[in-house]
RNA sequence: GCUCAUAUAGCUCAGUCGGUAGAGCACUACCUUGGUAAGGUAGAGGUCACCGGUUCAAUUCCGGUUAUGAGCUCCA
């Protein structure tokens, strides 16, 4: 005499077992015929599965997320069943369901082609048009075997074999003549899976190791309904239009070149952005109590052997070797500089907290194929920074940096921010008492500052734990950014220490290390992404332009642009003969915040006429009126509506 | 680094079933002085990524290299 208790509280008694569709349709046709799957007692259920005793259950249709997975799932076994009809040697590895769609790992001489793709989404439509019953029928460990065996459906085997334990029921769904083996749950018919489509097919390893046979990976996504399907193509289009490669070549912000991979050529507008950038930084940083230094780039071996870097990234630093047969390295990061910078001199417990920036470039050589714009780099820029304290002081500087990162990612319209906390790892230095504190302190700030935060345990580095700031941009990506850590191998290793109050020597520092851009180069380029190349006011490499009607109107547009540089604004002259026309579209395009248009009417009553990126007519201003609109822009920063936008 | 794909003018891209190439935009000159997203005419511009092979002949076919793209792996 089962009893089911629904998410409203309510409950349902049956005088047997039912299965899940059942109960459905006890509470009504319309739940009956939307149903996919269900939750009893909080585990997800294929719908055909009975319910023995009393339970929980939440019917679980489109509308929940956990049903659009669902839904992504079985796409994936749709796929196998059009592959397998197509080309019947396929050999299907395994077929997950990822953050916006699935993908199937396939075993298959023949390479799909983008028409083979076609044909294969055009096949699995037909057979979901269908609208077929899957059917779900629980085996034993050695009927699985058997029946993959029979299929020579070799990696099925490997699964099997290595992954699943021998007393195991395994749940084999049966899509007509295809069968797939899986933990489901699954749709109970394939009239749920009618909104997919195929992305694209590219390699991936066995397993995720390099070791193993490369296989065809087919990538593709689905949605409950064709709306929300069409929604996230037209994200992607969207995602596309961002791309800050294109952009930033449109924009005239930098390149890249074969001479130089991973490293970027900065052209004028690009690199008044890279200094705003860091301009911005360095005054934020002196207000807040740091110093900036500067170090050397290439550095003796040796170095980089007390570091540790020599023995465990060696393969990924750029080297040299000099005459007098010495040999150096690039630096890949600022931390063993900062090190010794700190080691100069004796340093008191009255220096600390010593907070030591650094706009530091760093060099590492990244795998060829990782490569990717200004997001991924061989030669970037880091704004840095070592907070040398002691332990008691610790607390209170993480509570600074994470409201200093807070902040200033406000200035850049970045309002939602997440931030991780990783714990130690397995492998790890120092005892767990020192791990205790450390992980305390940064915790304790989070709490301290009533500021939630997603624990990941375990995915510390192994010199200490740490915090990380993930943004989430104008279409709602995430991108991870600043980084703050604590270093207890570093001070170790270089054996760094201050005098204390006794005046006693040898007291080991506690070293933290963040920056909040991360990478200059990588934070533009999410710049860029993130407001589609339309920079707001204070970043924008050209501020405003000014454009005549005729040469009549020269000379004081040249009066004009004077007085808006000395107020100390970016505006550029465009006096060419053009007509106005064509000067206001190439300026638009080139996303410039303001166009100061400059006629007869306005030279002769001193003023502009105001017209903004986004095509907006401001109307005729005077030039007091437009100082103080850019004013107002500029202190504003990216934190309110930018009106040029 | 691995798999697959791509590489033609400054940019975006056509094209050549092997006989050394074309468009639009941009650029230059001239005409035009025109009031809010492209005025007109003319011109210049390419060792078809690089190296080798096949061929009477290679930008085109084949091999290699480099770079880029999509993934995989990696990201101290």
């Amino acid at each position: 005499m089962p009893v089911i208790t629904l998410p409203d509280g309510s409950n349902r008694s049956f005088d047997k077992a039912v299965s899940i569709l059942e109960v459905a349709q006890d509470i009504g046709p319309g739940l009956a015929k939307a149903t996919i799957a269900g939750r009893v007692n909080g585990e997800l259920k294929d719908a055909c599965d009975i319910i023995e005793g009393d339970a929980e259950l939440s019917i679980i249709t489109g509308r929940d997320d956990e049903g659009v997975e669902i839904i992504r799932h079985s796409c994936a076994h749709l796929l196998g069943h059009a592959i397998k009809q197509l080309w019947p040697d396929t050999k299907m590895a395994i077929g997950p369901v990822i953050e916006n769609g699935f993908y199937y790992d396939i075993d298959l001489e023949h390479k799909l082609t983008d028409e083979d793709v076609e044909k294969l989404e055009k096949r699995m439509l037909e057979l979901a048009k269908t609208d077929y019953d899957v059917v779900k029928k629980v085996a034993t460990w050695q009927e699985a075997v058997d029946t993959f065996k029979e299929r020579g459906e070799t990696y099925k085997l490997e699964i099997l074999e290595r992954d699943i334990p021998k007393d195991a029921t395994p749940g084999l769904y049966h899509h007509e003549e295809y069968i797939d083996m899986c933990r489901g749950p699954h749709v109970p018919n394939m009239k749920f899976c009618h909104h997919f489509k195929l992305m694209r097919v590219s390699g991936a390893y066995w397993r995720g190791d390099s070791d193993n046979k490369m296989l065809q990976r087919i990538y593709g996504t689905a949605f409950a309904d064709k709306k929300q399907l069409k929604q996230h193509l037209n994200r992607l289009v969207e995602a596309e239009k961002r791309d800050h490669r294109k952009i930033g070549k449109k924009l005239d912000l930098f390149h890249m070149q074969d001479e130089a991979p991973g490293s970027v050529f900065w052209h004028p507008k690009g690199w008044k952005l890279f200094n705003s950038l860091i301009g911005y930084m360095r005054v934020r940083q002196e207000r807040a109590g740091y110093i900036e230094v500067n170090t050397p780039d290439v550095m003796d071996r040796s170095l980089w052997e007390t570091s540790g870097h020599w023995f465990n990234y060696r393969e990924n630093m750029f080297t040299t070797d000099t005459e007098d047969g010495r040999n150096f390295a690039l630096k890949p990061m600022n931390c063993p500089g900062s090190v010794l910078m700190f080691s100069q001199g004796l340093k008191s417990y009255k220096d600390l907290p010593l907070r030591m920036a650094e706009f530091g470039k760093v060099h590492r050589y990244e795998p060829s194929g990782s490569l990717h714009g200004l997001m991924r780099v061989r030669h970037f820029t880091q704004d840095d920074a070592h907070i040398y304290c002691t332990e008691q002081q610790m607390e209170q500087e993480c509570i600074d940096v994470v409201a200093l990162v807070l902040d200033i990612y406000k200035d850049f319209g970045f309002d939602d921010v997440v931030i991780k906390l990783s714990t130690r790892p397995e492998k790890r230095i120092g005892s767990d008492e020192v791990w205790d504190k450390l992980e305390g302190a940064l915790s304790n700030a989070l709490e301290a500052m009533d500021l939630d935060y997603v624990l990941y345990p375990g995915e510390g580095a192994f010199y200490g734990p740490k915090l990380e700031f993930v943004l989430r941009d104008a279409i709602g990506r995430d991108w991870q950014c600043g980084t703050l850590q604590v270093d207890m191998n570093l001070p170790e290793r270089f054996d760094i220490s201050y005098v204390d109050e006794e005046g006693e020597r040898g007291k080991r520092p506690v070293m933290l290390h963040r920056a909040l851009f991360g990478s200059l180069e990588r934070f533009i380029g999410i710049l860029i992404e993130h407001y589609e190349g339309a920079m707001p006011f204070w970043l924008a490499p050209e501020q405003a332009v000014i454009l005549n009607i005729t040469d009549k109107q020269s000379e004081y547009c040249e009066i004009l642009r004077e007085k808006l540089y000395t107020q100390g604004f970016r505006a550029h002259l465009d006096l060419r003969n053009e007509k106005i026309g064509f000067k206001i579209r190439e300026h638009t395009i080139a996303k410039v915040p303001y166009l100061l248009v400059v006629g007869d009417k306005e030279m002769e009553s001193g003023t502009v006429a105001v017209r903004t990126r986004k095509g907006e007519d401001l109307g005729v201003m005077t030039q007091d009126q437009v100082l103080e609109l850019f004013e107002k822009e500029s202190k504003n920063k990216g934190r309110s509506t930018d009106t040029s936008e």
